[in-house]
DNA sequence: TTGAAGATGTTATATTATAACATAGTGTAT
DNA sequence: ATACACTATGTTATAATATAACATCTTCAA
């Protein structure tokens, strides 16, 4: 049963947010949590209105700026990922664990994969230290085919 | 005359971009040479739309398809760049002269510094040859704060 | 308990981008 | 030269992405 599997590991994930965000004084609400919820049912990345139409499943009410706002709290808290070049958004992999990380995306598949490097840090602050430049948010997104497309 | 420069420089600028489309077999068309032109007019980046009111002056039935397609011609074949995180466009540095580059972004004054650093490859073809993946395209941007507004 | 801050609801609209089809120009094989 | 295939541009319409602005509701601390 793959889908009981990912179930199982969707609710230890969503326990671990609601234990990040006590402890961080977030506060995650029902809304914001059934945006996640959604968000990790996925296999991949998720656009912001095809969230929507999920989500007027259960409200069908909801607006935009339902999604976008509880969108902005996720990515803000680094609970989800906004990658840059195709506009969507995916689950962090390992959410308040690391600071950049960096995507490689499968043009065929659709696939991400996401890489956390102590490398792309480096990357960032030895240039930022050479142009005096103080760095906010990296965008690193490398798009391709990935292994199993290959063959 | 800073103004006088600037054009000078320009001049320069499609100068060379005319004579790499003459060798790489590229239609620099009139219509394409002017979308070029007034990219290479602005101190940074610049929004399709934006652009789009600017070529209304010289074409005022000018449709945004007018504009998309330049920008299309113009960044598949390297001589400007498209900013992910901003969806704004901007003039490449040194056209066909680079594979892969980044930019630091000033969210306060604008300014966009583009990177170009083998660096940035090795980390590239490092995590592509550890993943087994094969890249096409890479975004990287990093947005913050530049020298001269940190002062 | 009240009132300030934050979260959500709601309406409207701004911004970014492309589909689809018509027309015009360009180069090339005959 | 001519016709025909290909590319570029014109044009209409609409899709897709995102936010402004204001109303209402919650929450929680003073």
């Amino acid at each position: 049963m793959k889908n009981s599997k990912e179930n199982k590991n969707a609710n230890i994930y969503m326990k671990n947010i609601e234990k990040l965000c006590k402890s961080n004084n977030l506060k995650l609400t029902a809304l914001r949590k059934q945006v996640l919820e959604l968000i990790l049912s996925k296999k991949s990345f998720v656009k912001a209105y095809d969230l929507l139409n999920d989500f007027k499943k259960i409200q069908p009410n909801a607006k935009p700026p339902t999604i976008y706002r509880s969108l902005d709290f996720l990515e803000e808290n680094g609970f989800i990922h906004k990658l840059q070049s195709l506009n969507a958004f995916i689950k962090c992999t390992h959410p308040k664990e690391h600071d950049n990380c960096y995507f490689l995306i499968c043009k065929k598949c659709n696939n991400i994969e996401e890489v956390c490097s102590s490398k792309i840090d480096k990357v960032v602050s030895n240039t930022s230290k050479e142009k005096n430049f103080s760095p906010k948010n990296v965008t690193f997104e490398i798009s391709g085919i990935c292994d199993k497309c290959m063959s």
